[in-house]
DNA sequence: TAAACCTTTCGGCAATGTCGAACACCATTC
DNA sequence: GAATGGTGTTCGACATTGCCGAAAGGTTTA
């Protein structure tokens, strides 16, 4: 681990987490370093334009470049690429607002965003992330994780974001259990109130979790007892299909055997 | 500047300019640099998530933290918010896509993108990066830049997108000096063959340039002489529009107004 | 089976980044 | 208007730190 890296990448968090502008010293006393320090990390980061530096209060926020590299990973994400034929004939079908998600560390980030068909003003949330406990998307895809990275998961503060939000590692254990039961995870306005989601998980190769795909949308819509079944189903076969796809993605033949598994 | 910072930001600009995934070899071949060098430094920025490894091919692409990044830059970004209440009006009354850009580097990045107004489908451009001196956002900004930088900017590389693509420093130049005089650019086809577009500059505080707002269509739309005065007066009088609130921002004098009413 | 590629590990040298203290600057306060 | 407390920044010496050559594991190719 490459101490000056480890840092800079420090700053880079700190930055996008806390308020949109941070000066030196507060952001070497976030990190518990010296205030130079942190200034040389900072000015090298400048210079790639990962961060910008406000000319007037002297303040450092993120940089532009790392918008074209957020955008160059959408670019190359294969999970992204070949969820695309899929999630658009999903949304069509259940009417609702479709996200691809994968996880990066405790949370879940937005790949891929299908609009709700209908003509209403939507904002698209690509590249938002979601503490994984509070999401359907999340769960799908913890629940199939391998032991330790799952354990790793459940260790995390689990925050509430609304009064429906499970904060017990027991609740979210039984939780868990219930995706891997039944293929696919439920939430009701875990994350923000009056939004359900319905989600399942992706499978790479190798039978690895890759992501999640999963419908968001009003939790009167999402989880009546005459639509639920139906938006189930078609969730799930949205997953497999795109499963299929990414496992047949490398041209070997482990993609087929997948399709066979559930 | 800091070394090994600088190599590890060069890394993900590597990672993210070439093709999707890289491996070790080739990316200490790009950069000059041993191969053992390059694997401590990709090692520690998968640990942040801005790199990750394809456990197959053991190759490197991008990871999922980039976006994150990427969406917190969007999010605090003043220019972005500033300009979300006059873009969404620009299209209407144009008909056309809006877009907003700032410049990092020789590249210009779309911060803000409002769908043209109709129902066709439209793929979103967010973080998409073009050379400014292919498109008339580009031009709109680096026409205003001081002149040291203005002349950084015309050093550099000046690649052909399309036939129509001013390449030489001579060409580019005299364009220059036509936005500076009628305050606005229009580059006909330079980018995308088909596509047009007509650009004003955004100024911040201090009448320094934040980037600039202009619309991107059908040259045969944009460019007919009975449309392009009204949409050139109403692409300046968005920019007008954003550059007052950018340099109100700060809550000064003028800012007062608002604050009164709270 | 052998060869040629890959990614990864190891260890010593010195170049490198770190930090304390002092600097210049600005906004506020008395 | 001078003084104060805050900021971002520069400097230089110490020793920690990260660099690279060579060699090791592993996997695909011939």
């Amino acid at each position: 681990m490459i101490q000056s890296v480890d840092r800079a990448a420090r700053i880079l968090a700190v930055l996008g987490a806390g308020p949109p502008r941070l000066g030196v010293t507060e952001i070497s006393a976030r990190l518990g370093l010296a205030k130079p320090t942190v200034h040389g990390l900072l000015r090298t980061l400048e210079q790639h334009d990962l961060v910008a530096q406000d000319p007037d209060t002297g303040k450092y926020s993120l940089g532009p470049g790392v918008v074209s590299l957020g955008n160059s990973f959408l670019g190359g994400s294969e999970l992204r690429a070949r969820s695309l034929r899929w999630t658009e004939a999903l949304a069509q079908r259940a009417g609702e607002a479709v996200w691809v998600a994968t996880l990066s560390g405790e949370r879940v980030i937005v790949l891929h965003h299908v609009f709700r068909p209908d003509d209403t003003v939507q904002i698209l949330e690509v590249g938002a992330t979601i503490p994984w406990h509070a999401c359907a998307l999340g769960h799908a895809i913890v629940a199939h994780l391998p032991a330790p990275e799952q354990s790793r998961a459940l260790a995390a503060d689990l925050v509430a974001l609304t009064g429906q939000t499970k904060t017990t590692r027991a609740a979210l254990g039984r939780a868990l259990t219930q995706v891997r039961k039944h293929g696919y995870a439920v939430e009701d306005q875990e994350a923000t109130v009056g939004d359900a989601g319905i989600a399942a998980p992706i499978f790479g190769r190798d039978a690895v979790v890759a992501g999640s795909v999963g419908l968001v949308g009003a939790a009167d819509r999402l989880l009546t007892p005459a639509a639920r079944p139906d938006l189930i189903r078609a969730v799930q076969e949205a997953a497999r299909a795109i499963s299929r796809d990414l496992g047949a993605g490398r041209g070997d033949a482990t993609g087929s055997v997948l399709s066979a598994l559930s």
